[in-house]
DNA sequence: ACATAAACGAGACGGTACGTCTCGTCTTTTG
DNA sequence: CAAAAGACGAGACGTACCGTCTCGTTTATGT
């Protein structure tokens, strides 16, 4: 009966999501460098096995456990300067905490092991194209020069933010200037606001 | 007369020296994920022992090989943008190729290991002190504003250098077009060179 | 229908017989003090881990291999000098060479670790009960008296031989002496053969 | 004048002192095999260098440290049965506790390693020859077979309070049957005692 | 008195083996 | 026949001692 579905027992969508799950703890409790595929299988109550079936190494399970928290894309808008503050607020909010670092890790490990993997890259923004078509529209609406260079205005706010939470400085304000600087090329001044006059 | 000096045997600077020199071989060969201390140890011929003697864990040796690699000072000088080209040009050659991965890694693992440990963070800018000088200076003469967001400033250009190393992505005339931003303000255009007229 | 049976892979016999076979070999070679588990698993093909799994220590690895040489059962039979012949010529075979040394390191070392264990003991004596019933039989036919310590008749002989043994004093003719000090008194004398006329 | 007489400074009795209390002390506590130089050293309050420049090895200091405390000749005598039961007693006494583990030890990492060395045997019976010329007379006199086997007698009783030790079976009333078994060929019964009529 | 020189304490050195841990694979039994 | 359980070969971990080797210091001897 029912000669399409393939016989014996088949992928079990629990154990899938529970071994995310478990890494997504392991990786709050232990960090990535501790976290172990044993551990992981464990805390999930499945085998080892079972993990080693669906993800070929510690890093694509890691990658794909925290992509899946990162998935908060962005709303859509009109405005520059709120468009760009609610993308660099998102980006804040997602890697504030464990998952900096464990990108950190991640890609350092996967840098040196295929030196063309965009993998982790990629995590960092989930939503680069998105952005992008942001700046065009403004240089098209021409509140930014026409030929803005947007791929290196993404990796300033991208960079800075990500380097700020590496060395735990304080993010407060820095979008605003941020934004500030990248829209109106306006050099950022000490204080929390450098809001306009 | 120099009861402070200990009085056995004393610290072997060829050992010392040839740990250190072992770690930026095998760094460069494998890696900061796959070195591993007997590897080092074996690679300067000395004993396992005398490695942990001297440095408690693998990521303190990678920090101090590697950090003794960056002690590269830019130069001092008087023209604001000539400055800031310079240090960002030591960065980025200092940056280039294998240790810009190691220091993510160490970063990431340090991160989770040790919360407040400024040590990566402090290779990521082993002049930030000299820098912060450059631009008081400028900031006095009037080339920045007075009250300009220096710690910001510096966070920029870092991040956003090691980030496009991170990525991959291309390093060439972003130094010029950071200089322009950061002390004119002008929006970063595409094209290899933005210099003023 | 045999909920007894554990789940997954099942111990390898050929490893734990590769294991076994690996320390008799380098037990005779380089003796009980150099032998090092490392040593062994390299020998036996197998990973430290397998044999840690399955023996604590060395000393617990030891015992079992040369156990499993030992099982040299005498055989039965109703005579009381023939048998308690017997019984000594097997253990003279048994022991002699590096067994005997062995032994006794294992010996000391088991007396410092775990004061109440009857493990190299019992080696020295696999068949133990069975002597005793060869001499309790005797004493019931009255070739000894009925009340004979034949635990002291069992420590007399084994301590003796394996005294023999450890100093490397020639065992030729002994074991006619003691079988005739232990059945009939006959104190010993001098000369190889001490047997009635 | 004096020229044989080194120059330099002298050895210090102390240290040698000091160390071979440490070695006995070492060895109460944690026995031969965990018995380590650098602890023995520690303890003496000595450099490990003072140890190993008076004793080429672990088991030679150890040898020196409990023949030091063996040294408890048996008293001479007339009577042929007290005189054994002096000597098994003073055996037993010497022996009772850690010195007969260690000993084993000793005995066993020795006959290994120099196939021929007597030297931890030697310890089992410092007065050999004393009681070799106690079964002399007694065979002089007709006390015992003039042909008497004196080697083999001795080894009855060494080993067999040896191995009574070693298996820490109890040794009350071993020795009285012991002189019995060998002055009057009497065969041990049961029961503490087996005095004459 | 002073140089000479041996023995000293301290402890760093190159090593070896320890027993533990985790890796990624392989094998067996159960559902 | 996939999943679980878990044994397996491999090899790095960080520790403990080994026996050797400098170091300065101390102590005795012989000028």
């Amino acid at each position: 009966m029912d000669p399409g579905r393939p016989r014996g027992r088949q992928r079990s969508p629990e154990s899938h999501r529970a071994i995310l799950a478990a890494t997504r703890a392991v990786l709050d409790e232990v960090g990535y460098f501790r976290l172990t595929v044993e551990g992981v299988a464990a805390r999930a109550g499945v085998g080892k096995t079972t993990v080693y079936r669906w993800w070929p190494s510690k890093s694509a399970l890691v990658l794909e456990a925290i992509g899946a928290d990162l998935t908060k894309p962005p709303p859509p808008s009109g405005d520059l300067r709120a468009d760009l503050h609610a993308v660099m607020t998102t980006m804040l909010e997602d890697l504030r905490g464990p998952p900096a670092a464990t990108l950190l890790a991640l890609g350092g490990e996967m840098l040196h092991e295929t030196p063309a993997d965009a993998g982790p890259v990629a995590l960092f923004q989930a939503d680069r194209g998105a952005v992008e078509d942001i700046l065009e529209d403004a240089a098209r609406r021409g509140d930014l020069p026409p030929d803005v260079d947007t791929d290196l205005l993404l990796d300033i706010y991208t960079g800075t933010l990500l380097y700020r939470l590496l060395c735990r400085r304080p993010t407060e304000g820095v979008i605003e200037k941020l934004v500030g600087l990248l829209v109106e090329g306006e050099i950022p001044r000490s204080g929390p606001e450098t809001g306009p006059a």
